[in-house]
DNA sequence: TCTTGAACCTCTAGCCACTAGAGATCCTAC
DNA sequence: GTAGGATCTCTAGTGGCTAGAGGTTCAAGA
């Protein structure tokens, strides 16, 4: 096989310097070198960075990451773990998601009352400037 | 008034270094200080701030608070440019929704379909490493 | 008035997962 | 042989904070 960098990213679809990162940060292995220092992949580093692209397009970070490739190099081993870190990460999405249906309410809401006047009687404004107003953490992104 | 940082902090609920950080980046203006340099904050400060934290935890960025206290500030412009900002959030919330429901419905395949016996036939890691799987962008978080 | 000690100060570095750019080197097709 | 696209390393930047070091100031009590 013999991939360059350059067909690696397009064949897994990751960038070439996200490819570098993880090298550097261990979640891919090092891989051999040409003479002049070039990197050289074998057919294996399509699968596994594929498998990491998925995993983070999932939301895994990448400490559960490196535990689910470890998993995955040895296959006779219980799977409870992988099984526990899905649905850790099951929980978090459906916190996010409940948290981000509030923010809406809430957003639609300001949208909604807002007469698109003078700032002075804008609805948007006003809800923000509202200290009186309940705040759990509603959401990130 | 003549509040500390603190007091600021503990009435508009926002972390000191949050406060001091915001003030480096232009959100909050420079303050007052004693004469042994320590911030004092008036009353306006609270409400300012307060405001800052609703529209962070509504998912709005900095850039567009720095809009929005802009409009505050001056109750006789049109609200028009704040009733965009909060559709745009709106906008990007709901598209966040949505890519998130679609990692939590491939999140709950994969945690359903595991019969939690080894790694070798485990669906989680099948369902990852399983490169022919269609790839938008998921989600971040 | 003096003394504690809690609160405050500045400055730098770290977080996450990348991304961008500079400037140099390599590889390959003509 | 050479042109130019691909690759290399290294550093720094992103956003929105947060943490820590090491020093100074303030306010209440003795």
């Amino acid at each position: 096989m013999d991939l360059s960098i350059g067909e690696l990213s397009r064949r897994a679809e990751v960038k070439i310097p996200t490819i570098r990162y993880y090298e550097q940060i261990g979640l891919l292995p090092e891989t051999g070198r040409t003479e002049g220092k070039q990197r050289r992949y074998g057919r294996r580093a399509v699968a596994r960075l594929a498998f990491i692209r998925h995993a983070r397009e999932l939301g895994f970070e990448v400490d559960a990451i490196r535990t689910l490739l470890s998993l995955q190099d040895d296959p006779d081993q219980s799977c409870a773990r992988a099984d526990e870190i899905a649905k850790a990460r099951l929980v978090e999405v459906e916190k996010r998601i409940a948290s981000l249906k509030a923010l809406r309410r809430e957003l639609r809401k300001m949208v909604e009352e807002c007469a698109c006047g003078r700032v002075g009687e804008c609805r948007v404004i006003e809800t923000l400037a509202d200290r009186t107003h309940a705040h759990g953490k509603l959401a990130a992104s």
